[in-house]
RNA sequence: GCCGCAGUAGCUCAGUGGUAGAGCGCACCCUUGGUAAGGGUGAGGUCGGGAGUUCAAUCCUCCCCUGCGGCACCA
């Protein structure tokens, strides 16, 4: 048997037998590690305990103390003794893939009758029963048509599909504990009895498509949660708890800041409170889109199918638009028999996207290559028919506005305008507290239109543009859209479910179909590019994801309500609504509350809200001209004179681009 | 759209085959209280909508609407 060299971590080396397991490499080392081992990672790959090392290598032994390994084989290992569980349970429940996610796993079985909560609690039952048993795990390799047949012969169709899908250079790997058996590329714990039997939750069941594709047909879904020990799963949970306390669609009640009803599905309510921060977050993206080099512009919401047809949304759109027809013979009130039985039906669709409109407006007059890269903007109000599952709150919604943008430009302005882009965005929101977003470069699609040479040239523009101004994104090859590449910017909300905001996508589509031109320096007419983007996406996702990242406690400049002057005795209300009276005329949104309630019971409820500042006033400030300020989130208080809580709060209240 | 769960007072929720309850909030009264809930009294509900079963439905069944958790979608 031939001889090979592993290397340790700490740099010492050890002859042994070609194919020799990690388990033995543990074991050799001391009874103690070979016990305590999970995996290893052998020349940088997760190996399981059980592989043979077949050449050379740097081998390192993991324990239960390396968190990211313990972590990901915790938790594939609980998806496969949570299958097994089932199996057991329900005996005819096909087993399809379980993979590690997030804070945990998930498993689809394929079954007749959904699981309910009452069935988790039973699985979780005979998930402890088999961590409890200690059943060692045992992984051999097969040869395909083998696996094929016992799959076929044991009734597994999924795992006969997947079996199809791996690909041919890789092993076909078997895992067993007990008598349970499960295709699985590994690698596995030793023993079912290394996953912490108090360390896992099975948390919610939900339907999911086989292999995520809606022409299959949908599993039952089971989630679960698990670390290393009973104390960190507690954590987490509580964590979960805390986030959700977070969720917008509850501030947005609390806070008095917006509704939905059911007359209007995926529609905003704005209250004033709500209005408020929707409108100074406005006011801000009007001065910076100025600042930007952007001419904004306003485009009308009810348009003929002509405009869609012309664009290619009335064909690809379609089900997505709100339609409305309309018998123009109702105009005025001449009954002319005539004029009636004509048909004066027209059939409209509230605009999606305002990009047709924008095209409009560029086709206005003549441009020139002199007028490019001409840049406009639009708040724009839209209104698609979503799909009634993906809505949620206000940041799926079927009516919104978007911070929308067009630039026309030439071939070679797309590379520029797109790094200029990732500026103003990233400036944008850093100043809005967001320092991190995630870049996604979505590159060209099987389906697409456009030359080779055109998608080339495009994406490398794009790509350098990234790079110019030194961010970090991730591929996502295949996912542009038919016309053209773009980037995508993404935030994440209080329970980290991850949301699309900004957008920058390159588009020679529609100002072809829509016959955008320009005159070029050699006196023909030329098409520009257009450049679709939005910096904040929508105003009501972006000012749910504000609410989430800040639990309600907006920056005071946001805040809809910035201070209360609470008076503390009756006596002190003419004084009060002095201090509110000079506050409002230095531009702070200030009310006074004269309430007949104690000082401890204003505290709260203006606490509970969120504003930024209350200010109580007794007998002594208004002896003293002066105020008793406390701050949203201290317990300390301070007593400040007038002018000096004015001067402090104007400063607070300048929002971040005119400090 | 698909799978599951839910819908009772403004909010959070309890409840029953014989037309409903709590806490908070709200209104009024007492209280003038110094930094996270002072006390009392009172008003407030077509039990999401429709159909069916039943002597009788908020409760059981069916359909629809809306919401929630996922999946799919998000040119």
């Amino acid at each position: 048997m031939s001889q090979i060299t592993l290397t340790f971590p700490d740099g010492n080396q050890r002859q042994v037998d070609a194919g020799i397991t990690p388990a033995q490499v543990a074991s050799d080392i001391s009874t103690s590690l070979g016990k305590k081992a999970i995996s290893a990672t052998v020349n940088g790959a997760h190996y399981d305990l059980q592989w043979p090392i077949e050449g050379d290598a740097e081998i390192a032994i993991h324990t239960m103390q390396d968190d990211e390994q313990a972590l990901e084989l915790i938790r594939h290992d609980l998806a496969h003794i949570m299958a097994r569980a089932v199996q057991e349970i329900w005996p005819d429940v096909k087993v399809t893939i379980g993979p590690v996610r997030d804070h945990g796993w998930f498993y689809d079985f394929d079954r007749a009758e959904p699981f309910t909560p009452e069935d988790l609690g039973q699985i979780e039952a005979k998930m402890k029963e088999i961590i409890n048993a200690r059943d060692t795990v045992r992984t051999e390799v097969w040869d395909r048509a083998r696996a094929r047949k016992h799959y076929e012969d044991t009734g597994e169709p999924y795992k006969v599909e997947l079996l199809d899908r791996i690909p041919g250079d890789e092993p076909i790997r078997m895992y067993w504990h007990g008598d349970w058996q499960d295709l699985c590329r590994g690698p596995h714990l030793q023993h079912t009895g290394q996953v912490p039997a108090d360390g896992f939750k099975l948390t919610h069941v939900a339907g999911a498509y086989w292999l995520g594709d809606n022409t299959r047909p949908m599993l039952q879904r089971i989630y679960g949660v698990a670390f290393k020990d009973r104390k960190a799963l507690k954590a987490h949970l509580l964590m979960i708890e805390e986030a959700e306390k977070r969720d917008h669609r509850k501030l947005g009640r609390e806070m008095d800041l917006f509704h939905m009803q059911e007359e209007a599905p995926g529609q905003v309510f704005w209250h004033p409170n709500g209005w408020t921060i929707y409108t100074e977050l406005q006011d801000y993206m009007r001065r910076k889109q100025r600042k930007g080099g952007y001419n904004e512009v306003n485009t009308p919401q009810v348009v003929d199918r002509k405009l869609w047809e012309a664009s290619g949304h009335w064909e690809k759109y379609q089900h997505h638009m709100f339609i409305v027809e309309v018998d123009e013979s109702r105009d005025g009130e001449n009954d002319d028999a005539a004029a009636k039985n004509r048909d004066h039906t027209r059939i409209n669709a509230l605009k999606p996207m305002n990009c047709p409109c924008h095209v409009q407006v560029f086709n206005q007059g003549l441009k020139s290559y002199r007028d490019l890269p001409l840049r406009l903007a639009e708040f724009g109000s839209c209104a698609r028919f979503e799909p009634s599952g993906a809505l949620h709150g206000i940041m799926r919604v079927r009516g919104f506005t978007q911070d929308d943008g067009h630039i026309f430009c030439t071939e070679d302005q797309i590379q520029t305008e797109c790094a200029r882009f990732i500026d103003f965005l990233a400036n944008i929101y850093a100043e809005l507290g967001f320092e991190k977003f995630e870049i996604k470069f979505a590159t060209r699609p099987e389906k697409r239109v456009g030359t080779e040479e055109s998608w080339d040239y495009v994406e490398n523009a794009l790509e350098n543009a990234i790079k110019a101004v030194g961010r970090d994104y991730t591929l996502e090859p295949g996912d542009g859209a038919f016309y053209g590449p773009k980037l995508d910017f993404y935030l994440t909300d209080a329970i980290g479910r991850v949301w699309q905001c900004g957008t920058f996508q390159v588009d020679p589509n529609l100002p072809e179909r829509l016959g955008a031109s320009y005159i070029a320096p050699d006196g023909e007419k030329h098409r520009p590019y257009m450049l679709h983007r939005a910096t904040l996406g929508s105003f009501e996702r972006f000012i749910g994801i504000l609410i989430e990242e800040h639990a309600g406690k907006l920056p005071v400049w946001l805040a809809p309500r910035q201070v209360v002057v609470a008076a503390i005795v009756s006596d002190a209300d003419d004084y009060c609504l002095e201090v509110v009276e000079a506050l409002k005329a230095a531009g702070i949104r200030a009310e006074a509350d004269l309430r007949n309630e104690k000082i401890n019971y204003k505290v709260r409820e203006h606490s509970v809200g969120k504003v930024p500042y209350i200010l109580a006033c007794g007998m002594k400030e208004v002896e003293d001209r002066t105020v008793s300020t406390r701050r949203l989130g201290e317990k300390q208080t301070k007593v400040q004179s007038l002018d000096e809580i004015i001067a402090q709060l104007k400063g607070e209240a300048t929002p971040p681009d005119l400090r």
